[in-house]
DNA sequence: GCTATTGTGTATCGCTCGGTATATTAATAA
DNA sequence: TTATTAATATACCGAGCGATACACAATAGC
């Protein structure tokens, strides 16, 4: 039902039989994603929400669902975009080249000057209370973990890697490095720092 | 003034004018350490303090100031209790064995099943909004930098370290790993693949 | 025109938040 | 005893929270 109603939008944008939306819901919600991605689930309150959004709350709900749920959507929106390098870093030839550009992208998407000091997955994941966003947090880890290892799999029969190395521990690795740069970032390391940091995981990189 | 009370209070125990307090300071104060580092900061309400160290608003409010000035309390305990791993592994032999006994240090602590499956300092430096709690945190982290570097500075000097090495360099570095398990830990990471990244980060070690 | 449908703006809802005023109780000092 | 001092328990404060009820405005189909 949902993927036909988004059909019929995306054909006849003005076919709708009520009052048309006054906001563009891609926009609302990538200032909706900023704010998240700023202060944290909990950190946020409605008010920034549509402060920041420039919509009324009703609006809000009827666009987005709830709270949760529109964290959720920006959550999604983020790992499409600023969260975009890491897709881009597998894409890379080698597992050098694959580390050596997630890391990088890391750092730049840290050290954006437009854009908060932190990454808004890990901050999310450390600021959401008791809620049952925690499943979400865990399943991205996961499914960021699941890619990576498979690109060192295949790095491994490329003879990319060593043949006893282990494509799992490693993939964990590197998200751990992520994630450490992460909260170095968050708490005010500068960005010389940060690549000073990335240059010691890549200079211990095997092989 | 103050510390003059203090000493007072601890040389005659029972000479206090007033009322005698009907709780222990300390083990309210391990209570209270224990619900900010399950909840965060923002996550954590007065109720679950008063609940979990068994007193009243009033009485938490005369013993320790407010939210902010007992999470300063709270995360000084916890520096001096739980994150005590720290300066063990300072006082290891070598700088290869004080970075093995500090990302051990950490996993034990995350995967105690006694306490929360995270580290305080980085669950708070997360959850605590736009806080002017910010600072404190900076300041651990860059005291907690400063005493490795100057560990390493040693060892380079001992000839444990190659005479080229950045110490400085070195210990953010070994501080991003610690971070990064503990983001690792606080998402789902189990005892097993915590210590499978410390083997890959320890194999990576200078000489 | 009319009706149905949907978004908008305002004005709230009940609830919880961090923080306190007040009265009472329990100790010391005289 | 009486006065003083301090901690306790209850009950409450204003503010902000996430979430909605409701009346109105704007579109579509007839």
């Amino acid at each position: 039902m949902t993927y036909l109603l988004a059909g019929m939008k995306r054909e006849k944008v003005a076919s709708a039989p009520g009052r048309p939306r006054a906001f563009d819901t891609e926009k609302a919600l990538d200032r909706a994603m900023r704010v998240f991605w700023r202060k944290g689930y909990l950190g946020t309150s409605l008010s920034d929400l549509t402060d920041a959004m420039g919509i009324n709350r009703p609006s809000l709900y009827a666009a987005f669902g709830n709270k949760e749920s529109l964290f959720h959507k920006a959550l999604k929106h983020y790992s499409q975009g600023p969260s975009a390098y890491l897709g881009e870093a597998l894409r890379e030839s080698n597992a050098r080249a694959v580390v050596g550009r997630l890391l990088h992208g890391v750092v730049d998407l840290l050290t954006d000057p437009h854009t908060p000091t932190t990454c808004m997955w890990v901050h999310g994941a450390l600021s959401c209370g008791d809620d049952p966003l925690r499943g979400v947090f865990a399943a991205q880890r996961a499914a960021g973990l699941a890619a990576l290892r498979t690109r060192f799999e295949r790095a491994i029969a490329d003879d990319d890697l060593p043949a006893d190395a282990d494509a799992d521990a490693l993939a964990r690795y590197v998200q751990t490095v992520n994630f450490g740069l992460t909260v170095q970032a968050s708490t005010g390391a500068t960005r010389k720092e940060l690549l000073r940091i990335v240059e010691i995981a890549l200079k211990t990189w095997p092989k």
